[in-house]
DNA sequence: GAATGTTATTCTATATATTGAATGAAAAGC
DNA sequence: GCTTTTCATTCAATATATAGAATAACATTC
């Protein structure tokens, strides 16, 4: 996954993307790197990747290992999220919304932000408390058009089906819908203005997922996930309580 | 405070340098600013700091609102911060021990991490849960010297006086000690294994910590933070509670 | 223990990112 | 309602960060 570096020539910063590049990566991997596996990965000359990671060190992003010449992501990310959880309304907002849905249903409930077709990540997170509960961590990065969110994007974020397909084609699920399928779900979900997937992105499992709109375009979105067989019967009321408190949401963001 | 900027001069990849200054100046200023407004508090170029500004976008690590034209942190700095807190050990250790500290003895328990003579970042952390708590966020920084923490720094860290003095010189205390009685509290802290601030750094607050070890350097640290008057009786149990649980991470981290 | 393949790192010419002035757009002031 | 100031943005010249080869240190293999 070059993803992070291809955007380098396009900018007229490229130092910046690689920078970002080598941090995700030193995220993803978890492990401590050297200059070599991390410029090979990420197509860099290894001369330039290792000012790229000099600097980082220097800014407490990046820790370096004297001993074993390795590489690994430090403490200074952490004042910088804190810095962006502290002041962003859209958690601040959801978070009493999530927490009641989670309680309710007995589901896990997240907030997401959109980024376009490319992802989306994990912002708010409410846990239900109860035996059995799916989770994942405030941070976590997805394909923007997978599972039920992204029938939401597809429903509402007005793009042509010629930018959807190739996006579609590269997903992966548990049990893949037909493109045709999909396009039928998400047209439900343009109707009925909640998007559900019924265990195809999990196997068993349920979720469901309601837009919050921004000037125009779904910005976030509210979503709960479930095991599929515990939430049949009340999934018409989930369904109608997350369209509820997405709605509401729209309504104090734009404010 | 153009501190991230001045190592721009001085690196090889000064873009990055710049970069990291304007997600601090971001997550520390909160509102969203404009370009302009950026370039004057770090002393960039407006078009250099557009630039700058464009590449972080491109990352997701800086938002753009099109309409104001102004700039903020995004979610992107969350992926980064979840990715290290999976991965760090020393977060993963302390945190039993801090949970048993703020519970025994009332107080909040901090886990720090050490960054040289600069700065100290909050990594983990654990309230009592009793009534009144001092409480800092994950991902807050901190001056090296300052309160106990500092004094664990100065006793250990192996600096030489005329390195600590003009660092000395710069901090913020509520009741600032002289410079020969923060000497002679350092040495108390080399003898006995633990510093202790009694309402210098904080009127009325008592912190307390203890270095935790990593190739010969105090590279974390151990604290625990309380109301002064509260704490007076369990004073001399908690400073070997903390002394006892470093120590013990020491070895666990060198392993 | 020598040899081979790695690795991190330094060095310099050159492609290119940065600069600072110029442009256009939008507030602010009168 | 016009002028003035402030702002974001573009552009072309130049200072400079980058690429690639060369070196040096290291680990691995025979």
């Amino acid at each position: 996954m070059k993803s992070g570096v291809d955007t380098a020539k396009a900018s007229k910063a490229p130092a910046i993307a690689r920078a970002a590049a080598v941090l995700r990566l030193l995220g993803k991997h978890g492990a401590p790197l050297g200059v070599q596996a991390i410029a090979r990965e990420l197509g860099l000359v290894p001369s330039t990747c290792l000012y790229v990671l000099r600097a980082l060190v220097a800014e407490d992003l990046v820790a370096f290992d004297a001993d074993t010449k390795r590489y690994s992501l430090d403490a200074g990310v952490l004042t910088l999220a804190r810095a962006w959880l502290r002041k962003d309304q859209f958690n601040d907002l959801a978070q009493p919304a999530l927490d009641r849905i989670a309680r309710e249903f007995g589901t896990t409930a997240m907030g997401v932000q959109v980024f376009g077709l490319d992802h989306i990540i994990v912002t708010a997170m409410s846990q239900s408390g109860q035996n059995f509960q799916l989770s994942t961590q405030v941070g976590s990065r997805f394909p923007a058009l997978v599972s039920a969110t992204g029938r939401c994007i597809a429903a509402f974020g007005g793009y042509p089906q010629s930018e959807l397909k190739p996006r579609f084609d590269q997903l992966r699920w548990d049990e893949p819908p037909s493109w045709e399928d999909w396009l039928a779900q998400v047209d439900d979900a343009r109707v009925s203005g909640v998007a559900v997937d019924a265990g195809h992105y999990l196997s068993g499992v349920t979720v469901v997922a309601a837009p919050v709109w921004k000037g125009g375009r779904p910005s976030h979105a509210l979503v709960a996930i479930g095991i599929g067989a515990a939430l049949r019967n009340e999934l018409p009321r989930l369904k109608e309580a997350l369209k509820a408190a997405a709605s509401a949401l729209s309504g104090q963001i734009a404010a």
